[in-house]
RNA sequence: GGGCGGAUAGCUCAGUAGGUAGAGCGCAGCCCUUACAAGGCUGAUGUCACAGGUUCGAUCCCUGUUCCGCCCA
C-alpha cells in the first residue's frame, strides 16, 4: 500500500505506523540507553549480584554470527537478570591478539614498503596502538548496535595498564613457584610469522603425501644384511637425524639395536635404538630419529639421550648444519634430496601416503616442528584442581556433557608454551644477565642482576601468548592484582557464555589461573553454545561464500527480529542451521507485535490513562479475560524457567505463541465487541484494562529478547503518554519482570534466586476453571468453523449452532458464553441441549474442554451436501475406529491390567467410554446421512 | 585409532519421569473481515534411520548396524 494511503489511515498522531520500522527506533533507544547509565550495576547495593565477563573478542575482527548469537544471549541474561532485581555486572572488552594484530600492522609496513625490523621495536609498537585507536574499536560499535547492554564504562583491554600489571604479577609467582620454566623443547614454529606456537595454535589437515622408503647402509654389514631401509615423510629432515629406531620385539631387527649406521648425504654415523614407540606395522618398521624437527623423535631422544641437530633456520629453510643443501627452502630441499637418494640407488620406493599435516592457524603456513629455548607453563599442578571444580559442581557446564571434551584434555594435557617471538603483547618480564646464568623476573623492572649485582642486563625478548593474558581475563578486569570493591562484589562471575571450540584455549586456562589465583573458580556456569552453519549444515566461510552478515541482517529485517531468531533457534546441543527466511518469520513477529499495540491504541484512545493501569477487579472480568490472564500467568513462568536454565529457544517460542496465537489469535478477537463498547461502558474499560495489562507484560518478557521494539511500545502505552516517550524513566531496562502468581508484594522477598523490588505491587490472576471452560467454547468456536469451510457455507452466512451435553455445568458454560460463539464463529443464535435427536439435516462436529466432549450440530436444511458429509463423518469414523481398536485391545490385554499402575489403566478406561460413546454418535450420524440420501435419490426418481 | 552428538511431517527443528507424536516454514482451499496480506480462517502429510532386547506397552531405556557431523590423537 503507498505511503500516502496509510498516513491517510492514520490520521490520529497517538496511533503508531502501520509497519514497525526499526531503523530509527533502534538508534533511538540505543542512545537512551547509554546516556542512562542504567547498564552498569548500582554501587552500594545490598541487591545480589549476577555477574559476566564477556568472550573478549579480538581487536582485529568484526562482528560475525557467532559473536552475534553469544552476545545476543548474554543480553538476554543479562537484561532478564536486570528486571529481576539483580545488580548486573555485564563487562566488556577486547583482547590484543598478538599474532594477528602483528600481521594485520606488518601488512601495512609491507604496502608502505618497509618493514617492523627498519621501523625497530619500540616504533612498530607504537604504530600497532596507533592502529588500535584508529580501527581496533569497530566490533565494540557493533556490540552497541546488536543492543548488547555491557557496562561500558567498565570496558578493558589485554594490553591496558591494569591488565598488564596482572599478567606481571602471575607471571613472576608461577616463575617463582616453579610453575612458569625457560627450557629448549620442540615447539611448533610459524616460519611465516617468525613465532613459536601452542599446541592448540595448530590446525592438523588430512593431506596427501608420500612415504619415502630410503636406504640407510649398515656401517658393518650384520648376519649378512647390509642396510637398513627406514620410512619417512619428511625425508628432507634426515640430515638432522641422530639415529634410527626400531621395536625391540621386533625379530627382523632386534640383533641390530646397538649397531650404528651411515647416514647418506651426511656422512655420519648413526646408532640404531630400540624403543617401544616403533610401531612394527608401519613402513618398514624401521624409522628415523630427528630429535629437533619431529614431536615424536624429541621424546625419543629424551629416553636415549641423543643428540640434536637442528638443520632448518627461522623461515623454514635449510641452515648450515644441511651442509650442500643450506639456503633452500625445506620443500625444495626435500626434492632436492630425493633426488639425490635415487640417483644414489638409495631410494627403493615411494609410496603414496595420507598424513596430517599442521599449519598456523593464523597464517595457514605449514608449521615446523622444532628444538628451541621458550617458555612454558607446568599444566600439570594447574590442571589438577581444575578438575575437580569441576567434578565437585562448583563449576557447571551447560549443556553437561561438555564435561567429558573438558576432562578429557584436562587430563592429558602437556605444558603450554607461552613464549611467542613477535613485538606485539606482554612482554616477559625476565632479564637475563651479561655476567652470569641468573634470570632476574619481578613485577618491578630491576635494575640489576637478582644474583650477581651486575647492571648488564637486558629483558627478555619475547611477548607472552595472548591467551595467557585472556586467562586471566575474569579478575584482572575486575582489578586484581588489587583488592577492588568489584572484585570482592562479582568474582566468581555467575556465568561465561562461549563457544565450545575455546573449551581448552580460553575456558580451562580460565579455570585453571581462576583457581590458582583467586582461590576460586572464575565462573558458575559455563554455558556451552552452538555453533552457526548455513541452511544446508555448512560451516560457514568467507572461501565458499556462504557467510551471513549480522549487520546486513539487521539492516534488513532489524536488530530485534534478527536477535529473536537467534534466540529460538539456539537448542542446547545442537548446531544452529541458520536460513535467511527464517530471520523473516521474525521480522514478521516483530510487526505483528506492533500492530497489536496499534490494535489496543485504537481501542483506547480518549480513555483515563489512570483507569487503565489500574489493575483490573477480579470481578469485573469476563472470561475471555481470565482465561488470557491465566494464559499469562503461565507464559510468565515457563519464560523464566527457561530462561533460568539456559533455554533460550523454549522461552522465545513460549513468547511466540502466547503473542500470536493465544492473544491476538483468541483475546483479541474475543474481547473486540467488549472493546469496541457494545457491551457496555464497564466492559470496554475491563477489557481495556486487561489488555493493556498483557500488552505491557508482554513488552516485559519480549524486551530480554527483543530490547528496541518493546522499549519503543512500552514508551507509547498509558500511563506513559507518546509526549514523554523520549526519557528514560519509563525504560522496561530497570522494570520489574512479571510474576506468575504473586499476589502482593510490599517489601523485598527473595522467591528463588530471584529478588522483587520492594513496594510493587503486583498482582497476576490464574483463573484455571474458567479458563478451561474458556478453552471448551473455544473448541466449539473451531468445531463451526470447521463445518462451516468443509461445506462451504458463505463466508457472510449466519448458521445456527446447536451443541449438546449431558452435563450441565457445560451447557450452562456455552450459554454463558454464547456471544463469543457468535461473533466468532458467525452463529445467529447458539442453543444448548442435553442429548437428543439431532435436528434434520444437520453437519456435525465435536468440541472438548474442562473434561467433557460436546456434539457440536450445524442445520443446514437445503445447503448441506449429502456427498460431501457423509465422506467427512465415514473418514472421522475411520479415524475413531481405528483409536478404539487400540484402547480396546490394550485393556483386553490381561497383563496390562495386571502391571500398568491404577491411573494409567483408569486413564484408558475412560477413554475407551467416551470412545465408543462418540462412535455410538456417529455411527446415528452416518446413519441418518444414508437415510437422507436414500431419500433425494429417491426424490430423484420420483 | 579414541571420544562426543545427530537421524521425528516436503524443509528446519521441538518433544516424551516409557502410556492418543507437536511447532514454524512450505503446500492446498477460501478470504484484501477497519490492528496486521509482513495478515485471517480451514485442511492434508509421519512404519519417530535399521535390526534385536527389556517391558503389559518402546519414538523414548539397553545392545548392535548403517549413514551424517564434530572433537582429539
Amino acid at each position: 500500500m503507498p505511503q500516502e494511503a496509510d498516513r491517510e489511515m492514520t490520521e490520529n498522531e497517538n496511533i503508531i505506523s502501520k509497519t514497525y520500522e526499526p531503523k530509527a527506533v533502534e538508534e533511538k533507544w540505543a542512545r537512551i540507553w547509554l546516556e542512562s547509565g542504567a547498564n552498569a550495576p548500582v554501587p552500594g547495593t545490598d541487591k545480589p549480584c549476577f555477574s559476566m565477563v564477556i568472550p573478549p573478542p579480538n581487536i582485529t575482527g568484526a562482528l560475525h554470527l557467532g559473536h552475534a548469537l553469544n552476545s545476543t544471549l548474554q543480553d538476554i541474561l543479562a537484561r532478564y537478570k536486570r528486571m529481576k532485581g539483580f545488580n548486573v555486572l555485564w563487562l566488556p572488552g577486547i583482547d590484543h591478539a598478538g599474532i594477528a594484530t602483528q600481521n594485520v600492522v606488518e601488512r601495512q609496513l609491507a604496502a608502505d614498503d618497509t618493514t617492523r625490523h627498519e621501523l625497530g621495536r619500540d616504533e612498530f609498537v607504537k604504530r600497532v596502538w596507533q592502529w588500535k585507536e584508529e580501527s581496533g574499536g569497530t566490533i565494540i560499535k557493533q556490540l552497541k548496535r546488536l543492543g548488547a547492554s555491557c557496562d561500558w564504562s567498565r570496558q578493558r583491554f589485554t594490553m591496558d595498564e591494569g591488565l598488564s600489571k596482572a599478567v606481571r604479577e602471575v607471571f613472576t609467582t608461577l616463575y617463582k613457584e616453579g610453575l612458569i620454566y625457560r627450557g629448549d623443547y620442540i615447539i611448533n614454529w610459524c616460519p611465516r610469522c617468525h613465532t613459536a606456537l601452542s599446541d592448540l595454535e595448530v590446525n592438523f589437515t588430512e593431506t596427501d603425501g608420500s612415504l619415502w622408503h630410503m636406504v640407510y647402509p649398515l656401517k658393518e654389514p650384520v648376519a649378512g644384511m647390509e642396510s637398513l631401509t627406514v620410512a619417512t615423510t619428511r625425508p628432507e629432515t634426515m640430515l638432522g637425524d641422530t639415529a634410527v629406531a626400531v621395536n625391540p620385539d621386533d625379530e627382523r631387527y632386534k640383533g641390530l639395536i646397538g649397531k650404528h649406521v651411515k647416514l647418506p648425504l651426511a656422512n655420519r654415523d648413526i646408532p640404531i635404538i630400540g624403543d617401544e614407540s616403533v610401531s612394527v606395522e608401519f613402513g618398514t618398521g624401521v624409522v628415523k630419529i630427528t630429535p629437533a624437527h619431529d614431536f615424536n623423535d624429541f621424546d625419543v631422544s629424551r629416553r636415549h639421550n641423543l643428540p640434536s641437530v637442528n638443520v632448518m633456520d627461522i623461515n623454514g629453510k635449510m641452515n648450515e648444519a644441511a651442509g650442500a643443501y643450506a639456503g633452500l627452502d625445506r620443500f625444495k630441499a626435500r626434492k632436492k634430496i630425493v633426488a639425490d637418494l635415487e640417483e644414489l640407488g638409495l631410494l627403493k620406493q615411494t609410496d603414496k601416503h595420507k598424513l596430517m599435516l599442521g599449519s598456523c592457524y593464523r597464517c595457514s603456513t605449514v608449521v615446523e616442528p622444532t628444538l628451541s629455548k621458550q617458555w612454558f607453563v607446568k599444566v600439570g599442578p594447574l590442571a589438577e584442581p581444575a578438575i575437580k571444580a569441576v567434578e565437585d559442581g562448583r563449576t557447571r557446564f551447560v549443556p553437561k556433557g561438555w564435561e567429558n571434551t573438558y576432562f578429557d584434555w584436562m587430563r592429558n594435557i602437556r605444558d603450554w608454551c607461552i613464549s611467542r617471538q613477535i613485538w606485539w603483547g606482554h612482554r616477559i618480564p625476565a632479564w637475563h644477565c651479561a655476567d652470569c646464568p641468573h634470570i632476574t623476573v619481578g613485577t618491578t623492572d630491576p635494575a640489576s642482576c637478582e644474583a650477581c649485582g651486575s647492571k648488564n642486563i637486558a629483558q627478555d625478548s619475547d611477548v607472552l601468548d595472548t591467551w595467557f593474558s585472556s586467562a586471566l581475563w575474569p579478575f584482572s578486569t575486575l582489578g586484581w592484582p588489587d583488592k577492588t570493591d568489584d572484585l570482592s562484589r562479582f568474582y566468581p562471575t555467575s556465568a561465561l557464555s562461549t563457544s565450545f571450540d575455546i573449551i581448552f584455549f580460553w575456558v580451562a586456562r580460565m579455570m585453571m589461573m581462576g583457581l590458582k589465583c583467586m582461590g576460586d573458580v572464575p565462573f558458575k556456569d559455563v554455558y556451552i553454545h552452538a555453533l552457526i552453519r548455513d541452511a544446508e549444515g555448512q560451516k560457514m566461510s568467507k572461501s565458499k561464500g556462504n557467510v551471513i552478515d549480522p549487520l546486513v541482517m539487521m539492516d534488513t529485517y532489524g536488530t530485534d527480529a534478527f536477535r529473536f531468531t537467534l534466540a529460538i533457534l539456539a537448542a542446547q546441543g545442537r548446531d544452529i542451521k541458520l536460513a535467511e527466511e527464517r530471520i523473516g518469520v521474525y521480522r514478521n513477529f516483530a510487526n505483528k507485535i506492533w500492530n497489536l499495540t496499534r490494535f489496543a491504541q485504537m481501542n483506547i484512545e480518549g480513555m483515563d490513562p489512570a483507569q487503565l493501569v489500574s489493575e483490573p477487579e477480579a470481578g469485573a472480568l469476563g472470561m475471555a479475560d481470565k482465561w488470557i490472564l491465566t494464559r499469562r500467568s503461565i507464559c510468565v513462568t515457563e519464560v523464566s524457567e527457561a530462561i533460568e536454565t539456559y533455554r533460550f529457544d523454549e522461552a522465545a517460542r513460549s513468547l511466540y505463541r502466547f503473542v500470536w496465537h493465544e492473544v491476538c489469535d483468541w483475546y483479541v478477537e474475543l474481547s473486540k465487541l467488549d472493546l469496541k463498547g457494545d457491551n457496555g461502558p464497564e466492559r470496554k474499560m475491563t477489557s481495556a484494562t486487561v489488555l493493556v495489562a498483557v500488552l505491557k507484560d508482554i513488552m516485559k518478557m519480549l524486551h530480554p529478547f527483543m530490547p528496541f521494539i518493546t522499549e519503543e511500545i512500552y514508551s507509547s502505552l498509558p500511563p506513559f503518554g507518546k509526549g514523554e516517550s523520549g526519557g528514560f524513566a519509563g525504560s522496561l531496562m530497570t522494570a520489574e519482570f512479571p510474576q506468575a502468581e504473586v499476589a502482593y508484594i510490599e517489601e523485598t522477598v527473595e522467591i528463588d534466586d530471584a529478588v522483587a523490588r520492594p513496594g510493587t505491587k503486583t498482582v497476576h490472576y490464574r483463573f484455571d476453571a474458567e479458563a478451561a471452560e474458556m478453552e471448551l467454547v473455544m473448541d466449539v468456536i473451531r468445531a463451526v468453523r470447521n463445518i462451516r469451510t468443509d461445506m462451504n457455507v458463505a463466508l457472510d452466512a449466519r448458521v445456527e449452532c446447536i451443541c449438546m451435553s449431558d452435563a450441565k455445568t457445560v451447557r450452562d458454560a456455552i450459554m454463558r458464553n454464547d456471544g463469543y460463539i457468535k461473533l466468532l464463529a458467525k452463529a445467529a443464535s447458539v442453543s444448548a441441549l442435553a442429548p437428543c435427536a439431532p435436528p434434520k439435516g444437520a453437519a456435525s462436529g465435536r468440541a472438548s474442554g474442562a473434561g467433557h466432549t460436546v456434539e457440536v450440530y450445524v442445520p443446514l436444511a437445503g445447503h448441506i451436501d449429502l456427498e460431501i458429509e457423509e465422506k467427512r463423518v465415514a473418514k472421522e469414523l475411520e479415524k475413531l475406529i481405528k483409536e478404539l481398536d487400540g484402547v480396546t485391545v490394550r485393556l483386553a490385554n490381561p497383563s496390562f491390567a495386571d502391571k500398568a499402575p491404577i491411573d494409567v489403566v483408569e486413564k484408558e478406561r475412560v477413554r475407551q467410554a467416551a470412545l465408543v460413546e462418540k462412535k455410538v454418535k456417529l455411527d446415528e450420524a452416518h446413519e441418518r446421512i444414508i437415510v437422507l440420501k436414500s431419500q433425494s435419490v429417491a426424490k430423484v426418481k420420483d
